[in-house]
Formats: C-alpha cells, structure tokens, sequence
RNA sequence: GGGCGGUUAGCUCAGCUGGUAGAGCGCCUGCCUUACAAGCAGGAAGUCGGCGGUUCGAGCCCGUCACCGCCCACCA
C-alpha cells in the first residue's frame, strides 16, 4: 500500500516486469485444450522471425491481437494465442553468412551439415530476444507452447503437404523463367520481386539481314542478352516489316542466324517496332519462344557473370562488363544506330536488394488455381471476412489472376525437399527412399511454403491432437497487407485443402505506421523507431526533430498511442499518441488513489440500493462506455475503442464523477465508496486489454477482489439510466455556462458568488452546482433547488447566465466587476442575436419547412425559442 | 497502364445512414482547489484541396481536375 501513497506518478518501469511475471507463473496464457472452436478463442500470431527484433510493425499488430485475446478472455472464453517463430529462410541464412565472412569464411567452405548446424547455434543465441520483447510489451501468447516452423512435428506437416500436393500433381518440376537472385544465389518467387525506378541507356542495334539488303533495327536495354537472340520479331500486321517476315538476320558479334517470326505481342508503335527475341532470359521471349519453338540459349550465369555459352571473349564477366564489351564492339562495327536515356522500372530482389536476373532454371513449382478456387469463394460467401473490407477485393483480384508459385530454394536453411534421385527416376515421400543410389534434392522450400500451414501445423497437425479440435480454425488473423498475399491468402488455400474449413474467420488488416515525416520507417534510413525505446526510454531516431532520449513511456502507454493511431489508413507516428496513453496511465493510477486511500478499510465494491444521481449517472456511463469499447473491438476499430476509454476516463470519471463524489467520500459515505469501488473495478477491467500492466496493478490494491483481474470475467451488464444522465447533463452544463462566464467576467477563481438558480430540473444537483461553480445560491423565500425564483424584477440582479432549462442570475457582489459583467453581456447579445438571425433565416425557408423531416424543424424552433428566450433575459 | 487510399485547426488525426465542424499536442488566460502542476478550469484558432452538380440543406452523395501515398501489371 505505501506504493499507492507515496508515488503519485505511475512508475510502469517497475510495475510491468513484476505484473508480468505474474501472469506467466499464473499459467493464465495457457487453456487446456478443451471445448470447441466455436466456444473458444484463438489467434495465430504471425511468427517472427526467429533472429529478429521487435519493430513497430510487431508493436502495433500484437498490441491489437493482445487487445483482442485479452478481451476475449475476459469474455469467459478459453482463450490461446498461438505463439512461435519461424525460420525465415532467406534472412536467417544472410544474417548467419555475414557472422561466417566477418570469420573469413563462407558457407561453400564450411559445408551444408556445418553450416546448418551453425544457424541452429545462431537461433540458440539470439532466438530468443524477439520472445522477450514480446514479453515486455504484454503480449498474453502461450508461451509454454511455443512451436518453430522446423521443429520435428512442424517439418513433418511440411513434408506431408508437398507430398500430398505433389500426388495431386500440384507439385511439378518444371524448367521455366523464373526470378533469379544472384545476391541470394536462389530463385525467388514472384511475390519477392519489387520495381524500382532505374534509368537505364535504350541501345538502337542494327541486325544486317541475311539478305545483304540493309538491317532491321531493335531496341533494348540489355545488349548484352543479344548474345541469347534465337529470333527477331515483328507484330504481323506491321506494314513496314510484313516482307520481312520469314527472313532471317545475322546476329552481330555471334554471327548466328536469325529468323524474322510474327508475334502478336510485338507493338509496332513502341521502339523500332521490331523485337530481339532472347528466350533465356527475358520473361515475354520465354513465352514466345515456347509459342514459336525458339531454341533458349543461356549466356548469363546463376552467379550472375557470363557462361561459356556467351563465348569465350565474354564467359566470366559480370553482366555490367559484359554489356560494356558488347557496346564497344557494335560502336567499332557501327551498328549502335542511337542510344537515348531510358528511364523504366525494373525487377530488384526484395531480400538482396540486387537487381533480378530472369533465368530459365530447373525448378518445383505450385499451381495455384485449383487452390484458389475453393479461396475465392470462402472470401466471397464471407466465411472468411477482411476488416477493413475493401481488402478483400484485393486478395480477390490477386487470387483470380494468380500463378504458379515457384517453391525451390537453393539455400540451405529451410525444409529439404522429401525428392530423391537416382539416374532418371525420381522419388517424392516423407521418408527417404529404399535401395541404393538416391541423392536427395539439395533445395529448400520457400519459407512461405512452410508459413502457410501455421493455423494448423502449429497444433500438432497431421496428428489429430486435442489442441486442433479444440482450436482450429482460430477467429481472426491479423497482419499487414503487405503480405495478404505472401501468408494471408496461402493459409486459406491450405486451411480449406487440408483441413477442409477456413483458417481463420476475420483478416484484420493493419495501419502500417510510417515515420513522422511520412517515409516508411527503416532501419537505414534512419525512420526505425525501435519499440523497446518507448518502453524503456532510450534514443530518438534521426528523423525525429527533437533529439533527446524517449522518456520511459511503458507498454501500456505504446499499446495505447499505436492503438489510437492506428485507423484503416496508413498514418504517420506520433510521440503524442504515445504520451496521450502516458497521461491515461497516471490519470487512472491516480483516480485509483483517490479512491483506494480514501474510502475505510471495511469498504467493498457494491451496488445494491444506489440512490445518488450521480452515482446512478457514472453506473449509467459507464454501462455506455463498456458498450462503446466492447463494439470498437469487435469491429476491429482499435482507434475508437482507444480513444472511446480516455474519453471515459477523463471527460466523466475523472473530470466529473470523482468530483462530484468527493465531499461524501470525505464524510466516508457508505454507498458513495461502494460505488467508487465498483466504479473503479469495473473501468480497470474495461481498460485492461487496452491497458494491461496499470489495470492489473490497481486491481490487486482493491480491498475484496481477488485473483487477476487478466484471468477475471467481465460484467456484461449495460443498463443505462436515462433520467440521472439528463439531470447530471443538466447540472454539467449549467457549471460549464457559469465557469464561461466567470472567466469572461474576470471574477476571481477562489471567490465564491452569490447568485439565485432560476430554472428547474435542478432538484438533485443543486448543490452540486453551488461547489463546483463557486456559487452560493441564496435562499430567499426559495429552496435552494426551487423551481422559479422571485420575480427577476424585485431584486437586483448583475448578470444572468442561460442554462438548461432557465438561468442562474448573479447577485451583486464586491467580488464583481460591474464594466467587464456589462461588456460580457454585450458580447453574448451580439452572438446570441447571429444565431437567432441564422434560425429565424432557416424556418423562412419553405423549401426547409416543408422537406427536411420533422424532428429537425421541431428541432430548429424549440432552438430558435430558447435563444430569444436567453437574449429576452439579458 | 490498371486499381485502391488520402487531401479537415500550426502538427498528428476523428467526423455514424447528408441537418450550423471535433480530439490530442501546440498556443493564450487564470488557478500549487488536500488523486494527478507530466495537473485543473476557461479560451482563440478551420473559405473541410480546386471547380461544377444533386438537395430545402453537402466535410459527407455525383462528376471533374490537381497533388501525395500504396498495390498490381511482361511493353523491348
């Protein structure tokens, strides 16, 4: 108790370590698996990487899952987030290759076995940091059940799903033009491609015809691919060229021949209008090469220098020397008929960063389309729903176009392919083959292949384990929509393949957070804003103008800001948000210790025979406010709900309730501490997936309840009560009118005026007025509450000030100005004669009169009679 | 080249089925009122991107233009 007392800030720094160890030791994150997917709760949390750390975009989407698990706990539902890594092929093995080269060593030296067994030494190492940060900021994942993508039971469902598909001849191996990463040394799949804008030299080349008669002149980017050419072509219908079909030409430098075909895809109006025709290692040749039966000649590497097949001149130069030599040579030969500034887009590895290299490569593709099918409808009929919706439309029309998914990775982190070899045969099982002579594929699968059976592979899946039946499908996933596509949509195609339901009813998709000048935060460009630093306190970025230390704001507060900021759009950071949910933090740490230090040690939460107004008010509002916040939630409107519990807070438990309640919590009023107590529980609990660490902390210091509030039940009941809230309504207005005035008046804050209530509905809050507007009603002949005063006329009155329902008129009192009461009543004249202006204008207007609905009309004349009243009285 | 989102107070953002614009921060004024001065009370501040239309009435609906951002797409 002497933290309450003694520390009148909220210190999460030392609450949130011992809060949460709490709830770890509690085993509060951990349901039995028991009951039914429809009965329970559960999310998947997009596994981490597993050598990654914590980075706003995990910040906001688990604060949202956590808002959502913990909400649904205290639903009553058996609730569990399913938790684990992922093993993050790509990254995982770069991270570790750096670690070898700072070593001076490589991964060819050390070998396949050493190196793998390095990257499970690394995942030792660090694995466990992204699991921790998860910890500090709250996350309620079921952390005793942690899986990884290449555990024994998970890359036995991986190995059993590309069985499957394969038997389905959904799996094939195919030579094909596939996205070649040379920073990688891997194909990569279309997904992991992203344009960049590049400006790059259009060479104009003149290919002599056959013939003797002149040349044909092609445009391209990559000269040094002509050294692939098997054809050059032109649209049919192209007039300027039509002769020249079925010709053939000389390709330069090589000296092959080259025949003129007709291809539809040629436009006539772009470049010369005629092609050069490389189905090695441009993605639309490949196409027309199968189209026209071109042979494919491959002149650039997969380490991405020249082959043998580019000739000896050119076998071993880069493709940027390479491009150098062949230009040279067509200058000396003149055949470089221009060559202009060409600025397009081209294909960069989103892992490497390094330009793609279109390779043909013997690869294992994916057809998708007979998996998409069932997705697509799953989406359409809404089994599966996106919040917010409009992002179903774009999985559907990613869906409705999409391709086969090239699988193979030539990395060596990751799940073998289950294929062997031996001389022409080929062997596909989840166990290695009998018999002698078999070699195993030495390729991985996309880290995605294995990430797309996380709903179900993380429950044990392919046993039938109690954790599937009491889980699977789980409720709702909730990502970025940058990888709709890349997880979202393969886990439903999976989900309904293998386990023949949808993996998850709703798709929440996410804000993604940008830096505070609009870029997107990075880590290199200096816009990363690291979590653990809001938290902790610790350096600001460089894109923050002021420079400085964060303070140490606490989970709570960075739950809350990236919660209010977050909206259906992308939205730029906000240090304010952060400290607005600081300031929310201390407001209830304090609230709780008016209430906690002030009421006697006997008193308990209650309800039972409530009769103060505005006790019934706060119940009231408060039965409005858990209505608002549990709505906000369920429609994935974390931002409202956010905002919807400080508004609460704040603008009526704090500003207002606490206020009211404070003379009789002094004079240790029996129901005002119950309802106090029972207010304060019941907002800690509303709070708490918001808010966990401070709700926790201040329901541990309420005398008669027990346990976590974390693994506690919230009271559903939402009764409102609509007279206390007009009268407390009435009361709220009438001292906001009064306080409005006193500043304009120049009266003192401290001094107390006497003044007559001349109005009704006042008969409970009189009082009330009288202290928090510094008033002191006089009793004349009156009760203090009484409903119309003595005539306005017998005694002198120094101003009048509007309220609901009638005026409270100020008595003359040396505490009053009389010049600045005078010019304040003249310059309410003036606004009230404007808005009476604007009413009488409006109910002029027939058109109004006639066709806006009738509560509006009724509306504007009930307005248009109180303000005439109000000027009457001035 | 298609598609989506955005443009509202100095800043970051709200604004439900159309009925005289809101919050936080910042700014101004006054208060150390025994929960919180990282607080409380009060206040100033917006031609709701431009133009046109529908309507009694438009931030909201329709059209169009401009700028910003994102996604998809094989144009050398």
């Amino acid at each position: 108790m002497s933290d309450l007392e003694s520390k009148t800030r909220y210190d999460p720094g030392e609450v949130e370590p011992r809060i949460m160890r709490l709830w770890l030791e509690s085993g509060l994150f951990h349901p039995e698996p028991e009951g039914t997917p429809d009965e329970n709760y559960s999310i998947a949390i997009p596994p981490p990487n597993v050598t990654g750390v914590l980075h706003m975009g995990h910040a906001l989407n688990n604060s949202i899952q956590d808002t959502l698990v913990r909400y649904h706990r205290m639903q009553g539902q058996r609730t569990k987030w399913i938790f684990g890594t992922d093993h993050a092929g790509i990254a995982t093995q770069t991270q570790v290759e750096r670690a070898l080269e700072r070593e001076g060593l490589s991964r060819e030296e050390i070998g396949r076995e050493a190196f793998v067994a390095r990257v499970w030494e690394w995942r030792e190492q660090y694995g466990d940091a992204i699991v921790e940060q998860l910890k500090r900021l709250g996350a309620s994942c079921d952390y005793e059940d942690e899986r990884f993508t290449l555990d024994e039971g998970y890359a036995k469902a991986v190995l059993e799903v590309f069985v499957a598909l394969y038997r389905r001849d959904l799996i094939y191996r195919d030579r094909y033009m596939v996205n070649w990463d040379p920073g990688s040394r891997s194909a990569i799949s279309d997904l992991e491609v992203e344009d960049r804008d590049v400006t790059d030299t259009l060479y104009y080349i003149d290919y002599p015809l056959a013939s003797g008669s002149g040349a044909i002149t092609v445009a391209t980017v990559r000269p040094e691919t002509m050294l692939a050419d098997t054809a050059l072509a032109v649209h049919p219908d192209d007039e300027r060229y039509r002769r020249l079909i079925g010709e053939t030409a000389v390709l330069p430098i090589v000296g092959r021949r080259l025949k003129i075909i007709a291809d539809e895809y040629v436009k006539p109006e772009f470049g010369t209008g005629a092609l050069k025709i490389t189905p090695g290692h441009d993605p639309n040749d490949f196409d027309i090469g199968r189209r026209h039966g071109l042979a494919q000649i491959s002149v650039i590497g997969e380490d991405g220098r020249m082959t043998a097949e580019a000739g000896e001149r050119f076998a071993g130069l880069t493709v940027v020397e390479a491009q150098r030599e062949v230009v040279q040579e067509l200058r000396e030969k003149g055949l470089i008929a221009r060559a202009e500034e060409y600025p397009h887009t081209v294909p960069f590895s989103h892992r490497s960063g390094e330009r793609i290299e279109p390779l043909v490569s013997l690869q294992w593709f994916m057809r998708m389309d007979e998996l998409a099918q069932p997705a697509i409808d799953a989406v359409k009929d809404g089994r599966v729903k996106f919040a917010p919706e409009r992002f179903a439309k774009v999985y559907l029309d990613w869906m409705e176009n999409i391709r086969p998914w090239c699988i193979s990775r030539q990395l060596w982190w990751g799940h073998r392919l289950p294929v062997w070899y031996r001389g022409n045969e080929t062997y596909v099982g989840t166990e290695p083959p009998r018999g002698e002579g078999w070699e195993q594929d030495p390729d991985v699968l996309d880290t995605w292949f294995s990430s797309a059976l996380w709903p179900f592979a993380t429950l044990g899946w392919p046993q039938d384990t109690p954790a599937l039946r009491a889980f699977y499908p789980t409720d709702a996933v909730v990502t970025g929509r940058d990888i709709i596509f890349l997880w979202v949509a393969r886990m439903i195609m999976m989900g309904l393949e293998f386990r023949e339901q949808v993996p998850f009813d709703d798709v929440h998709i996410t804000s993604i957070i940008q830096a505070p000048d609009g870029r997107r935060m990075s880590k290199s460009l200096g816009t990363g804003i690291d979590p653990l630093n809001l938290i902790d306190g610790g350096p600001r970025p460089p894109v923050f103008a002021q420079g400085g230390d964060f303070p140490a704001y606490g989970a709570d507060a960075v739950r809350w800001g990236l919660l209010a900021m977050s909206s259906g759009q992308d939205v730029r950071f906000s240090e304010e948000k952060v400290a607005q949910g600081q300031q929310l933090t201390n407001k209830l740490w304090n609230a709780a210790r008016l209430i906690l230090l002030g009421v006697d040690s006997d008193a308990r939460p209650g309800v039972s025979e409530v009769s103060a107004i505005e006790d019934r008010w706060m119940l009231s509002r408060l039965a409005r406010a858990k209505a608002e916040v549990r709505g906000r939630i369920e429609r994935y409107d974390f931002s409202h709900a956010a905002l919807a519990l400080y508004d609460f807070v704040y603008g009526e438990l704090c500003d207002w309730y606490l206020e009211l309640v404070k003379p009789r919590l002094r004079d240790h009023d029996g129901d005002a501490q119950a309802t106090l107590l029972h207010v304060l529980v019941e907002t800690v609990a509303l709070a708490h997936p918001i808010i966990p660490f401070v709700t926790e902390e201040i329901h541990a210091h309420v005398p008669g309840v027990d346990g976590l509030l974390a693994a506690g039940t919230a009271d559903l009941s939402e009764a409102v009560d609509e007279d206390a809230e007009a009268a407390i309504a009435r009361m709220m207005a009438a001292v906001q009118a009064i306080r409005g005035w006193r500043d304009e008046a120049e009266v003192k804050a401290a001094a107390i005026i006497p003044a007559r209530l001349v109005a009704s509905g006042y008969e409970e809050t009189a009082a009330q007025i009288e202290r928090l507007a510094r008033l002191t009603f006089s009793r004349d002949g009156e009760s203090a509450g009484g409903a119309v005063g003595v005539p306005a006329d017998s005694i002198e009155v120094a101003a009048t000030v509007a309220i609901p329902g009638g005026a409270i008129e100020i008595l003359p009192t040396d505490e009053l100005d009389a010049g600045a009461a005078e010019a304040k009543r003249a310059g309410r004249r003036k606004k009230l004669a404007a808005e009476i202006e604007r009413a009488q204008a409006k109910l002029a207007n027939d058109g109004f009169v006639a066709k806006a609905p009738p509560h509006v009309v009724a509306a504007e004349r009930e307005k248009l009679a109180r303000l005439q009243e109000e000027l009457d009285s001035l």
